[in-house]
DNA sequence: CCCACTATTCAGTGTTACTATCTACTGGTA
DNA sequence: TACCAGTAGATAGTAACACTGAATAGTGGG
């Protein structure tokens, strides 16, 4: 879709990967299939391992290495308890921006 | 409200702006006390003057200097048919974006 | 034996918002 | 007079994040 929803990708992609992830766990080149198939075509793969690199590091989400049948192993994600707490701030500080940008566009004052 | 928000921001505020913009014509110290009331207080005000110049570069808005009663003189942007034309692409974006968080957060596949 | 597919990693880049500071002009006040 | 608050804008340096492009590694099929 091109640079305009990069842009705005940023701080709202990691939101996206926790709300899928607290569906059902899932590994990384799992998640970009997924994310292409929603119409985010063109995440490139490197930006989704490196934001699962950030957030196991942050402590929001487990981490398992599972064996596959095809291709090295994989790192299974699942989110815990401080993943589940983020998540809901993410999701508050979305409605507030998402509010806003709802009464903008309602030629709101 | 913190570094969530701040990431969000990033491509969102630019549109934010425009919106504004496409109200009325304003200038820098207006939008920023704007921001403040709408409840985004922590937006600094290097922040807003650096994003107008860069929409200014881009071409998207018009900009007079105005003299003020009090202090130095305004600059007043106002935009412009190329700053409408990507406004409408920044509400198309965000539309998309905002359409898929929306599925997703109502346990949406 | 090489290629396609699966799966992850990593170095380097561009954009954006933030922090902090500086300049500049007006009016009020100690 | 000297100083300060309020108005108005500019700028240098930093952090975070997504992108590009390439490399690595394992499996099975032509």
């Amino acid at each position: 879709m091109g640079k305009l929803v990069t842009e705005m990708l940023k701080g709202t992609l990691e939101g996206i990967v926790l709300a899928f992830l607290s569906g059902r766990p899932a590994y990384g080149y799992e998640i970009t299939a997924w994310l292409r198939e929603k119409g985010f075509a063109d995440i490139a793969e490197g930006t989704v391992y490196a934001l699962l690199i950030r957030i196991e590091q942050r402590g929001l989400v487990d981490v398992e290495k599972v064996p596959s049948e095809k291709g090295p192993p994989r790192k299974v994600y699942s989110l815990n308890a401080q993943g589940q707490d983020y998540l809901e701030e993410f999701w508050r500080t979305w409605s507030f921006l998402s509010d806003r940008l709802a009464q903008l566009r309602e030629g709101g004052r």
